[in-house]
RNA sequence: GACCCUAUCGUCUAGCGGUUAGGACACCGCCCUUUCACGGCGGUAGCAGGGGUUCGAGUCCCCUUAGGGUCGCCA
């Protein structure tokens, strides 16, 4: 039978970083085995439902590049979806769960109480089969024990997330439900409600949850919680997803840079790990470096020019091939494109602030004839260009008998504002001599 | 309160009865170097505690401790 699995989640306006590691799991699984990746919206909770926030779940997982074989095209509900299982919003499947419970009604199985209708829960602890965990044996807690039924359908008529859940994945033919760990101890409902309905429940893999870095439970308010904040750090997708997949799962060959292609070949579910991780944003951010560095220089450039539009530096008032020598010079030096704007804003600002530290360092009296002498060569200098630039630098270091480190960094300092960014003769070449000039004049003004 | 899951460097992990307990991030040195990075070399650091089983335990069992989850007319 072909493996069928679902992303079920329920529209608050925000995607959770587990979340998206959820969708990861059984994405992998889905084209690990050649099955369907299914997305359900369970947006039975009418009151904070909105197109708006489906949006978000949808625009995180494209964006990450979990695309889903079935599932809905828009965050209209009452939209166009893809898949014959539709449809795929819980709030259009009312018929369905009022057919169901009149079906569980009939037999016996549920009852109404107080204008709600409850299920007839097993008086007997019920046994979980996990292809994670293992066998789980759920007794009963002392509530459960004193009533162990519990509501299926709310006395306002609306059903409830135990039973939906089931009756939708019962419907959709879901083979494999692959959770958070949250849901372990549901399961044990869930499973006596298939049973009630006379089928086998799907197969069961509940994956840890993540945890911040101080091992607390990561929840909505927490920073680096919401998959929206990675796509506004200036985070790359493939690192994200890279980075996800190392978090309860392992290549167990010592690679941590893999492609997507490669871990959808070793991904399976029995090797997942049973323990909670903790989300660790330095090694992340290491990882998406990785993938800066190596990543195509068209898409870096246009993720540059993004990251610097964030920031408000308007690119498109320079000549396209100035922009891109720019970055070429940048590219490979930061980790995070929010890193961009104060390494190499410079190139895109009309004047640079000096670093304060900086300057009491670098512009001294005594640098001041230097930065002069220098300002004077490289106005003759022709062409104007990486190395020639550096011949002169070094040629009128030796002249005044001193380190080239003592132009290098007044003359930085002068150009950027900042003490670190890309090699200096090369942004010198690339700012230009007009450009580089002024600055230095201005430079030599503010010393006095 | 009850029930369930989990436990290897600070963090992510490899390990599936016999290993000098391996790798990665981070951290600390040194080298490279026009700054910052990159890179190279080296280093610090771990089996939560206690009982068993076994010739032998990080690996199996039990207890304790700790962390996480669940017990809603939330999902």
């Amino acid at each position: 039978m072909k493996t069928r699995v679902r992303f079920a989640p329920s529209p608050t306006g925000f995607l959770h970083i587990g979340g998206a590691r959820t969708a990861l799991f059984n994405w992998l699984y889905a084209r690990h085995t050649g099955g369907t990746f299914v997305l359900r919206i369970e947006d039975t909770d009418v009151a904070r439902n909105s197109q708006e926030a489906v949006n978000v779940i949808l625009n995180g997982l494209r964006w990450l590049g979990l695309d889903w074989d079935e599932g809905p095209i828009s965050g209209d509900a009452t939209g166009p979806s893809k898949g014959d299982y539709g449809p795929y919003f819980q709030s259009q499947r009312k018929e369905n769960y009022q057919r169901r419970v009149e079906a569980l009604l009939s037999h016996g199985l549920a009852y109404e109480d107080q204008g709600a209708i409850k299920f007839k829960m097993s008086r007997e602890p019920i046994v979980i089969p996990d292809l994670v965990v293992g066998e789980v044996r759920r007794e009963l807690t002392d509530r459960e024990q004193a009533d162990p039924d519990f509501v299926i359908v709310r006395s306002d008529g609306q059903p409830v997330f135990h039973l939906v859940n089931v009756v939708d994945d019962l419907e959709m033919n879901i083979t494999h439900v692959i959770r958070g760990e949250d849901h372990l101890s549901n399961t044990a409902k869930h499973i006596a409600l298939f049973r009630a309905f006379g089928v086998e429940p799907p197969r069961y893999a509940h994956i840890p949850l993540i945890l911040n870095s101080d091992g607390t439970k990561m929840s909505k308010r927490d920073k680096g919680a919401s998959l929206t904040s990675y796509m506004e750090e200036g985070y790359a997708p493939e690192a994200v997803l890279n980075y996800l997949c190392l978090l309860g799962w392992s290549p167990k060959n010592n690679r941590e840079k893999l492609s997507l292609s490669e871990v959808v070949e070793m991904f399976d579910l029995p090797q997942i790990l049973r323990h909670n991780a903790r989300f660790d944003l330095t090694k992340l951010t290491w990882l998406n470096g990785e993938y800066l560095r190596e990543m195509d220089t068209e898409r870096f450039y246009e993720l540059a020019v993004q990251a610097l539009g964030r920031a408000g530096l308007d690119t498109t008032r320079y000549p396209v091939e100035y922009v891109k020598a720019a970055l070429d010079t940048c590219k490979g030096k930061f980790k995070l494109f929010s890193e961009l704007p104060a390494y190499g804003g410079f190139y895109f600002k009309d004047e640079v602030q000096y670093d304060p530290e900086a300057a009491k360092r670098d512009f001294t009296p005594e640098n001041r004839p230097r930065l002069a002498r220098l300002r004077d060569a490289l106005s003759r200098l022709e062409p104007f260009e990486p190395d020639p630039i550096g011949h002169t630098l070094k040629a009128v270091a030796q002249e005044l008998g001193v380190k080239p480190a003592v132009l290098v960094h007044p003359t930085r300092l002068a150009c950027c504002g900042n003490t670190a960014g890309p090699s200096l003769y090369h942004l010198l070449a690339v700012l230009g001599k007009t450009r580089v000039l002024q600055r230095l004049d201005k430079a030599l003004a503010v010393i006095g």
